[in-house]
DNA sequence: TAGTGGTCTAGACCACGTA
DNA sequence: ACGTGGTCTAGACCACTAG
């Protein structure tokens, strides 16, 4: 005799939510180990008594979070914590001083076009910024910025004096691609005096590398006083 | 007339990857601007000559992207680099060591059982370890941790004499949430010893807590010197 | 309140990789 | 070689929300 599972009613879950937390609860208690297989789609689409698709979908999202994986032929596995992914959300630089009560301001430090450098901005040449964020008027992250002026020339109109770099492109800019590089540093003596911590302190470094296709568009380099800023990452 | 796109012959690619190319190329040549409304899934339904279930699929991923927003009743709009989210993967050190073409090594400083805190392993108590990971005989990232004895009892019987808790956790522990910090940090005079660098030198520190439902399982304060290591994140 | 996106079903065909 | 997962179709109903 089948043993069909029925989830306690709940309207609020979506069908193959309600799937993937049966999923789950079985991993969980062991019912599922690490490194066993688990039921093909055919066995369990029979037992959630759903579609195909809707087993697929639930199955899908437990790949997502690193939870089985898939080979055809082979069926899906349960595999450990090695395939872990997070999701980084890096925040308007704006948005993560509001709110953390703080109020935001700007100071334009530098800009100015420079010819381009490794294929990047050979015709128009790379417009290059300098910018300060505050956070209730003390230095909250330190801005370098180029923006490529062969894939964006209407950033050269752009005047960056009240407003960051960031903000005219969110507002403008889509992306497909983007690179993030997390590092920490010691204060140089220039950069130590702009953000107004001790030479050689330490700081977080953000990087960032925007494309769209193939077409490289900008690069930001965020540092900040280490004391200040963390970066945060959830699961999916 | 209706105008029909159809992409150049590729068998390589699944229909919904070709129509996602397809508007991405769309908003990359402006024909769909930031801000501004794509149209509605019937329509792209139609144009595409695919079913719905494929248009959607191909839109879903432009959202899981961060390059458009779907609103009900108002249609999908394209949004600039706001919610560009990124994905983190953290491999397993040994991993990370090896294929840089370093010698992998171990060693444990530390492991004793210490009673459970703010609720987490109250009952069995908490493993905590503190332990090596070396490059070619060089300190690479010092690992501090602690492992809910309440929620992973067999953790007791693990010496991590030759191989570390990541090894072991990674064999025989799933996780459904994982929230990952980064941040920076001058080494303190002990760990600036352990990992041969000046005391006050910069330090790159990943820290990573992991749950299975809502039980915590494990904890982990990962010290790298900064010159040695950074975290690189790649879009969707 | 009407129309959009969100979900689900039942079916089919195909490519691929493991046994 | 063949059974698995991967993809696609055509249809239906529903919930939410903008107008």
């Amino acid at each position: 005799m089948v043993k069909h599972f029925s989830a306690p009613y709940d309207r609020s879950m979506s069908r193959h939510d309600e799937i993937r937390q049966e999923m789950l609860r079985r991993i969980n208690d062991g019912e599922w180990p690490v490194g066993s297989d688990i039921p093909h789609e055919m066995v369990l689409t029979e037992e959630f008594g759903a579609a195909r698709g809707t087993v697929r979908r639930a199955l899908s999202t437990l790949v997502e979070q690193g939870l089985i994986e898939r080979r055809k032929r082979a069926g899906s596995r349960v595999v450990g914590q090695t395939s872990q992914t997070s999701k980084l959300h890096i925040p308007l630089i704006r948005e993560e001083i509001e709110s953390r009560g703080h109020a935001y301001s700007y100071r334009l430090l530098e800009r100015e076009v420079k010819p381009g450098l490794h294929g990047i901005g050979t015709r128009n040449g790379l417009l290059w910024v300098r910018c300060l964020h505050l956070a209730d008027g003390a230095p909250f992250q330190l801005e370098h910025r180029t923006i490529n002026l062969d894939t964006l020339p209407q950033a050269a109109e752009q005047p960056f004096r009240v407003t960051g770099p960031n903000e005219w492109l969110v507002r403008e800019v889509p992306a497909t691609r983007v690179i993030t590089r997390i590092s920490a540093a010691a204060a140089e003596a220039e950069i130590a005096e702009i953000l107004a911590v001790p030479e050689h302190a330490p700081l977080l470094i953000v990087s960032r590398e925007t494309f769209m296709g193939e077409a490289h568009l900008t690069e930001a380099r965020l540092s900040h006083p280490a004391e200040q800023y963390q970066v945060t990452t959830l699961s999916i």
